[in-house]
DNA sequence: CTGAATCCAGGCGGATACTG
DNA sequence: CAGTATCCGCCTGGATTCAG
């Protein structure tokens, strides 16, 4: 027996939720729910970084190689070729000798740069943030608040 | 030997280019570099799921773990203490018996629902599209182009 | 109720060598 | 150049059981 995904209902309420409402009611809490499984296509290391490295313009294989540091040819094609399917980018081969390989976002893939480029951002903002939270974290020997797992 | 996490240099150009190109400029796409170890945080699937649950105001553990369908408690618990490690969450003891312990985004946390929404909006409006992608790419047997990896 | 501890399978992902 | 194929360690993450 196969579970079919579940779609969440467009009920959009006026006026407009936050996003925040809105995202609860689409079921992402939910493994089997579509948004939830495309959310975890795109939340993903390599995802991220291959849009990012293609919003700078079409690129060939050797050249996402080179600007992403230490993937692995396993990881880059593997990665490719998810996000060709899933129609965020398009990939154009020449029939030249040497052979030739273009990749490029798609419309649907330029879509998702703005979203993603908000989270790197917010990364960039924050490193010394998360920085000094961990460093007081780890300093205090989980005293102070009555109970802490040992 | 230990290697230092690179910092980005903070060299901001004036006027302010793109998002995604600071992006580019913070070395991004370094493994080393803190940017990207806190992309690689905070663009993980548990992690997104417990932002969006706790955006909607303090919580217990017990309710975490209903909201989130299908987490285990081993899973839960090490991704609520990462978060509160990363300053993203903060972690109340009762001393009450039961016990009962709650968690709430801090105000680092608060920063990152705004991003995370926009994200998870994208992926909620974009199901359809992705969908329709992966039917076609999966329909065409891989003719068509001069030449596709077999 | 809130976890800790243990076991274990599956898959991520790196390294390497090879091909058209 | 643009991949493919294989091997394999390791870590993720689920299931289960136990404890304060």
């Amino acid at each position: 027996m196969v579970l079919e995904p579940k779609r969440p209902e467009a009920e959009l309420s006026y006026p407009p939720q936050p996003a925040l409402a809105r995202i609860a009611n689409m079921g992402i809490f939910d493994t089997q729910c579509e948004g939830h499984q495309l959310l975890e296509k795109i939340a993903n290391k390599w995802t991220i970084l291959l849009v990012y490295a293609l919003a700078q313009g079409k690129k060939r294989y050797s050249d996402l190689k080179q600007q992403i540091v230490g993937i692995s040819p396993k990881m880059l094609i593997q990665n490719l070729r998810n996000l060709e399917r899933s129609g965020l980018i398009k990939r154009e081969v020449y029939p030249t000798v040497p052979p030739r390989v273009d990749y490029s976002l798609t419309q649907l893939g330029e879509s998702l740069t703005e979203p993603l480029a908000v989270l790197g951002e917010w990364a960039y903002q924050h490193i010394s943030d998360v920085d000094a939270a961990i460093e007081e974290y780890d300093s205090k020997p989980n005293a102070e608040d009555f109970w802490h797992p040992k």
